[in-house]
DNA sequence: TCCATGCGCAACCTCCCAGTTGCGCGCAGC
DNA sequence: GCTGCGCGCAACTGGGAGGTTGCGCATGGA
């Protein structure tokens, strides 16, 4: 579990969220949750041309295993409603990324420049090994 | 194509890089270079348990469709290093989505609370339908 | 010149999962 | 009561992604 490497944490606890999110329909619902409001899922399973309704429901499964929708029973029909805590943290790893990487960038360029000495190249984290 | 209805625009652009980072091994190799700088493919085998060159190759290859990684051969090697444009527009796409949700949560509850008449819901895009 | 290293291409295999279908149940409305 | 709508569970299936193996080529160093 801890043996993945480098220091990046629980880096690797976000891999389902982005899995969610990385299929049309899913992220379609997401979109249309967000913009619409909480919906039941009759209503999502209309506008996704050609899928059943146990489609979207497998859909909306992996969506809220991965912490992304929830829901509730509202009378006869279960509602579906966006979690934005997930989506908050998968929007601060990805910020870490693009901040470690262009500081890295950064610094390699201006040794390259300086024409300084090229060795020990500078770590954030680990030499690799 | 723009059949897909809802006001999203190009998200349906961005799937391939979720699919892309919703895997361990491809999140662990844009993680490491994120941290480590360029690296040859040689070098990102190593450390990934119990896969073949071959195996890593073909991550990369998806996540340089993507548009996440870039490479360049280098002598005898091919450097892989990161591209950070694709990771700052799906975070604008996940605040985006954050922030017309917290909205439109709170003008529900908002309306709710208030006791005024729930009829007509808000919709920012379209009353879906 | 010769050898080791690192990569690219192609074929092959395995297995997981997206999607369908069928059926039954619970709740809302008459 | 009865009927219809929306949902849940289970079994089945096809296709594609992930991974390996084998081979050949180019490059760097002795």
């Amino acid at each position: 579990m801890t043996k993945g490497g480098s220091c990046s944490g629980d880096l690797q606890s976000v891999v389902p969220v982005f899995a969610a999110l990385g299929d049309p329909i899913r992220l379609s619902i997401v979109a249309r949750l967000s913009e619409n409001g909480p919906l039941p899922t009759i209503r999502l399973t209309e506008g996704v041309g050609a899928i059943s309704r146990q489609g979207i429901n497998g859909h909306l499964r992996v969506l809220e295993e991965a912490g992304l929708v929830e829901s509730a029973r509202v009378g006869r029909m279960r509602q579906w409603q966006l979690r934005t805590q997930k989506i908050a943290i998968i929007r601060k790893h990805l910020e870490r990324i693009s901040i470690v990487w262009d500081a890295r960038i950064a610094a390699l360029r201006a040794l390259v420049e300086d024409d300084a000495a090229p060795l020990s190249p500078p770590a954030l984290c680990r030499p690799e090994r």
